[in-house]
DNA sequence: ATTGTGGCCTGCCCGC
DNA sequence: TGCGGGCAGGCCACAA
């Protein structure tokens, strides 16, 4: 599923748009329109702007037009980004390899040709026009000690499910958050605000570390604890049996013997 | 405020 | 062979 560093992707591919001005606008689904948006009021607000930059922000791509408003791409757990028929990531976990027209959810045409659509089955992500970035927390990639602290607080809950509240912490999702628990040696279950000053420390390195290394190696789905994210699997570090839980409403991999 | 739960979306896979 | 149920998880609404 596209976490951070499948959208960081998608943001790469969107450079490609930089400086094309938009002709037309295709939004069949008004579903996938979010915020009160209509295909009549996102296709005003696109015709005839130009694209001049685009950013990230924990899982939220935006793209920025010359007229200082902000198009808000959300992906949700099966979006992908297609630009001038082009995919960034073939292969999306938990998601059909297949390509289907009907998946369109929104699409771009630019004058002079090309376009770039977001192709959803699921229809879980959305469109926004100038999205509310005081919804977010941190950023992930930049996250630093100070602020994973402030994160986890003194907080009673999950400590997964704080590092996944997108309100605090933006662009953890299910993948990575088990990956970076398996790696910090944390169990996932284990009372936010119960981690000590070296696991906060080593939380805090693990995360930044395992982001660099998993954009390097192009996907959440290439961390060295995907291959153990399924029922009846060992671990890869120390060969116990991996157990699954529900932690906070998701299905949780960690290993009994070195997450503590 | 904090925390937990259930629902939505749809493709896919398993068992009957 | 077809079909129903369960599962995947990001996000949101809602309740206590």
């Amino acid at each position: 599923m596209p976490e951070l560093i499948e959208i960081e992707s998608y943001r790469r591919l969107a450079d490609e748009v930089l400086g094309r001005q938009v002709a037309g606008v295709d939004a069949p689904d008004a579903w996938y329109l979010k915020g009160g948006l209509t295909a009549t009021a996102i296709t005003d607000a696109l015709v005839g702007r130009s694209i001049v930059g685009d950013r990230r922000l924990g899982k939220l791509l935006m793209l920025d037009l010359d007229d200082d408003h902000t198009l808000g791409l959300r992906f949700g757990m099966t979006g992908r980004l297609v630009v001038d028929g082009l995919v960034s990531i073939e292969r999306l976990e938990y998601s059909t390899a297949r390509h289907e027209r009907a998946w369109d959810r929104f699409t771009m045409r630019f004058a002079g040709g090309g376009d770039l659509r977001m192709r959803d089955p699921r229809r879980l992500g959305g469109v926004f026009l100038d999205p509310d970035m005081d919804r977010l927390g941190f950023e992930a990639t930049t996250l630093t000690r100070r602020q994973l602290a402030r994160v986890l607080g003194t907080s009673m809950a999950p400590l997964k499910t704080r590092l996944m509240d997108q309100s605090r912490l933006a662009g953890l999702g299910n993948l990575l958050t088990d990956e970076v628990l398996f790696r910090a040696g944390l169990d996932p279950a284990r009372p936010a605000g119960s981690l000590s000053d070296t696991e906060l420390r080593r939380l805090h390195r693990v995360i930044r570390r395992t982001l660099a290394e998993l954009i390097d190696r192009g996907g959440s789905h290439t961390g060295d604890f995907q291959i153990a994210r399924v029922p009846g699997a060992t671990c890869p570090r120390d060969g116990a049996p991996i157990q699954r839980r529900v932690v906070g409403g998701r299905a949780t991999y960690s290993c009994p013997e070195h997450q503590a």
